[in-house]
DNA sequence: ATAATAGTGTCTATAAGACACTATGAC
DNA sequence: GTCATAGTGTCTTATAGACACTATTAT
């Protein structure tokens, strides 16, 4: 047991995209001697001169094969000297929230990593290696919240989207139908939410307008629940 | 330099209370070698079989004199492997935000511990050692967003406050003046928010309703900043 | 009485939500 | 034409803000 302070810091990544307007997580089968073959988040122990958000970068690339149009932001650390115990040194976690669109390269048959892509619903009701669902948990509800204040729904979309891609992203991940009228008026009300690209999709019934993520970050006003 | 994800692991705070109605952060001397004599977040590394959380409230208590009444909630952890360039070792700090009423033992004249309450305005002018003024920074940030959305308001007032002293707390964090008459129909109209004692306050003018705090942590709907 | 602070009434402007309606494509 | 999805109009209700007013104390 290492002594004042020592310990090995790790980056885990919460890692979510929406698959067919479901909410999906990526999830590993631990190789590792700690806690080997059981189901567990992405991550890793940090390299040397490498901070946790490098270190996090890393890990969503080489087991989940994500490497680009990936949101990243800190989510907690998990510090409880108790919470690895199939390790002999004492681990500290910080975790991540990363939020990605569903590409092409990431679905089955394609070697995308060693992830797989669980529904968030599932993986909760699976018994998940260390702390891992409790840190699930709290990524979920992290992005859940995070909806109403800032632009991160544009994460879960490619580069260019439609309103209705995007009030997809709000109702999958809130679990509510969102009225498409008022959605529609109330996103474009919020200055610097998304923008125009001039063109549409067509699809089965009238062209969408073509949509990009806007300059802003956060939402003025939010995009608010309802409780 | 230790390898493969070692590191020293410390729990920083920034301790913020509102002292005639002006934001003060603590900050102590630091004695360690590292950085010795300049200013800092209290702060220091965590003991075996000791949680990052535990060890802030360690700190708070022996650096601070704060003992009781303080509210605390992760920040963010920062780990760039260059950010302590005192130390041989690698260091990552997990940083806290913790919000006190301002006691009468905590202020000067009263031995409440090492530390200084030092207006967060002044504290930001200061070069503070290592990265504890972006960590300041971060925490007074989040503290300003966090009053919109939850009740931490009433974790800068002691156990039984007034509607005044609660504008007071939003006025002075977010340096807006708020219109008394319809910040007092709107805290009264968020359920949970704060509860009648049933008690009054005699001061200067009519006496104030004495509230205490509602079992609601989260703001339905929020009290919005104006933008 | 006056000053001071607490708290209510009320009017107006804005925003949210329901939902009917129009627009534009594929077939 | 029909069907499907995108997007607008409009009415109703709820909320936010300005600010005049009333309430209750100390002096």
């Amino acid at each position: 047991m290492a002594k004042n302070g020592w310990a090995r810091v790790a980056s885990d990544v919460v890692a979510l995209t929406l698959r067919d307007d479901v909410l999906h997580v990526a999830l590993v089968r631990r190789l590792a001697a700690a806690a080997a073959g059981q189901w567990a988040l992405p991550g890793g122990f940090l390299l040397d001169d490498e901070s946790a958000e490098q270190a996090a970068y890393r890990e969503l690339a080489e087991e989940a094969g994500l490497r680009r149009g990936v949101t990243l932001e800190q989510l907690a650390t998990y510090s409880d000297p108790r919470r690895d115990t199939d390790h002999d040194d004492r681990v500290v976690s910080v975790a991540w929230l990363a939020l990605a669109a569903d590409l092409p390269a990431t679905r089955p048959g394609t070697d995308a990593g060693a992830a797989s892509w669980v529904p968030v619903a599932t993986a909760l009701r699976r018994r998940l290696a260390f702390d891992h669902r409790q840190i699930l948990r709290d990524g979920v509800e992290r992005a859940r919240a995070k909806l109403e204040y800032t632009t991160l729904a544009t994460a879960f979309l490619p580069e260019t989207f439609t309103m209705s891609e995007l009030r997809g992203v709000y109702s999958a991940v809130w679990g509510v139908e969102l009225n498409a009228a008022n959605f529609h008026r109330k996103v474009h009300s919020i200055r610097g939410f998304v923008e125009e690209t001039g063109e549409t999709r067509a699809g089965r019934g009238r062209p969408a307008a073509l949509l990009r993520a806007g300059s802003t970050r956060t939402l003025h006003p939010p995009l608010l629940r309802e409780r």
